[in-house]
RNA sequence: GCGGCCGUAGUCUAGCCUGGACAGGAUGCCGGCCCUCCAAGCCGGAGACCCGGGUUCAAAUCCCGGCGGCCGCACCA
């Protein structure tokens, strides 16, 4: 029995949303690396034009684009080269993994640098100390294993050794570049840049389609602040929406699931939500994704991240999730409070001072930051997870109606009889009209319907004879398959209405 | 990366154990006939043995290696 994870990765393959990358060619072409097909593509470019019109315009980011190639210092001073070359070893009896360096380090409580030795000369200290298993107090050990976690790259026609890498993460560009950002946007704090783009991690196993990739997309937001200053401008924005209900997973409710709702208010009160400015984010990214995306209330859910399970930078890490039968919780936005641990990683590193002067002039300090980070592929496919849809025969994508990667379709009801040259110029209408509109005149009119249903398309427009007399056409609707007939002329400001505008099909009779 | 299961057209599948004929079928796709609204019917067409090596007169089938997929563990900075 196929769960809808299955069929959405084959619907999605076959109508081409996605694929993975080179298979079809090439044999043997590694994992985690995914095509977007015409339709997917359109569908993420909703997407993120949703954001930038509900996030980035609304809230002042300025969005920015940063290389995709970063020098290794960079990711020095941040601190995910300290993970490049993980050594890891695992314990033979209760297969827990442990760095190697680390291992002898607190075994032997030693502080030397063991850099520089080879995998040999580690294992033969593991070995001739007769280091045991933290956990399980095993002296077998498998042999040393390498993990290199980030693509390293030789910039330059010369280099042979590694000198820079493709960014795991958005942010570093950002942090890198705020200071030009704030000067050239004649900056005041809280300042925000926003990017979208592409990060690469060399997972060790990336699985379940879009869920976990090599090579995938996010949309940043790194709002910079004044950490003495926090609520700066964010108390009045966030005045509207003191009564919203976060939903929480909060730590000491990890065991048995229960979802906390709490006001924004109330998560300032107790200081669970740390601060206007966070406070405010967690409610807009809620919204956005509740209200925006469509995805129900009763999916989402903030999971607060324990020590252990936060990234090495966050004072505070939230994953916002979503639910699906099939694949359980799964993460779609990180929201980190990093602090000033990027800025500062930076400056160490660099030399270079940047903190900023506050507008009085009496203090220069590091601005903190707080990052909300969408997994744009993850969304894209719980869209698709989520509005998948089988009754008996007809399967149909319920994706919100302005999401859909074909707005509306156009058929002539018989390819005769003049109807396909009226039903092209319609066609041709709709299309100059702005609409994602499309032609098909293959195939049965039923079998037509049920192909747009399968990729989510709303709206069916169909001529018949009818339409050569009195100049209407049927408009169909997806989710009820109902139809109604609306005049030539009406019908973009109908789809409008119908696709944009929230109205049902009642409304535009 | 480890362990288990698995890999035949876009999808589902027959054949594999017991090596031998143009690798069969369904569905989908393309074209046509018919047709006045929800995958009807008929005719025609394109389309597959994951990759590499080995055994053999002969490999989808047996053996080895690789790659990939699913599940679990680990990883997820």
């Amino acid at each position: 029995m196929k769960g809808t994870y299955d069929k959405v990765v084959e619907l999605a393959i076959r109508r081409g949303f996605f694929w993975p990358s080179s298979r079809d060619v090439y044999a043997g072409a590694p994992a985690g690396f995914y095509v977007y097909g015409p339709l997917g593509l359109r569908m993420k470019e909703k997407i993120v034009s949703l954001w930038r019109k509900e996030i980035v315009y609304p809230e002042g980011v300025h969005e920015i684009e940063t290389p995709n190639i970063l020098p290794l210092k960079v990711f020095e001073a941040s601190g995910h080269l300290e993970h490049f070359f993980d050594k890891l070893i695992e314990c033979k009896k209760c297969h827990s993994r442990f760095r190697v360096d680390k291992l002898i380090e607190e075994a032997l409580g030693i502080e030397e640098n063991l850099e520089g030795l080879s995998d040999e000369e580690l294992m033969r200290i593991v070995i001739e100390n007769g280091i045991r298993c933290p956990k399980c107090g095993s002296t077998e050990w498998t042999g040393i294993k390498k993990f290199n976690l980030m693509f390293t790259i030789a910039v330059g026609a010369e280099a042979d050794e590694p000198n820079a890498a493709l960014r795991p993460e958005t942010t570093q560009g950002s942090v890198v570049e705020f200071r030009k950002s704030y000067m050239t946007m004649r900056g005041r704090l809280p300042f925000i840049l926003g990017q979208v783009g592409r990060v690469f991690r060399n997972e060790i196993s990336p699985r379940r389609a879009l869920i976990r990739m090599r090579e995938f997309q996010q949309l940043e937001i790194h709002v910079f602040f004044d950490p003495e200053n926090p609520d700066y401008a964010y108390r009045e924005k966030l005045e509207p929406y003191l009564d919203y209900r976060i939903r929480f997973l909060r730590r000491e409710d990890r065991e048995t699931g229960n979802i906390t709702e709490m006001t924004a208010r109330e998560g300032l009160e107790t200081g669970y939500t740390l601060n206007h400015l966070i406070t405010y984010w967690l409610v807009l990214y809620q919204k956005f994704f509740n209200e925006t995306l469509g995805f129900p209330l009763e999916r989402l859910r903030y999971r607060e991240l324990i020590e252990g399970e936060k990234a090495h930078y966050a004072l505070a890490h939230w994953d916002l999730e979503v639910y699906t039968e099939d694949l359980g919780w799964v993460e779609l936005v990180n929201n980190a409070y990093r602090t000033d641990y990027d800025l500062s990683g930076h400056m160490r590193v660099s030399g270079t001072d940047l903190r900023v002067t506050s507008p009085d002039g009496s203090r220069k300090f590091l601005p903190h930051l707080y990052e909300p980070s969408i997994g744009l592929d993850r969304v894209l496919f719980h869209e698709l997870m989520l509005a998948y849809r089988e009754d008996g025969g007809r399967v149909w994508l319920q994706l919100p109606r302005y999401l859909a990667p074909i707005e509306v379709a156009i058929f002539p009801l018989m390819k005769r009889d003049g109807l396909p040259e009226k039903a092209r110029e319609i066609h041709r209408m709709l299309m100059s009209d702005g609409f994602l509109a499309f032609y098909d005149e293959s195939g049965t009119i039923g079998r037509r319907y049920r192909r747009m249903d399968e990729v989510g398309t709303p709206a069916c427009v169909t001529v018949d004879h009818q339409t050569l007399e009195d100049g209407t056409v049927t408009l169909r609707d997806r989710d009820t398959m109902e139809q109604i007939r609306v005049k030539i002329e009406d019908l973009p400001n109908k789809l409008r209405d119908f696709i944009y505008g929230g109205k049902e099909l009642g409304d535009l009779a």
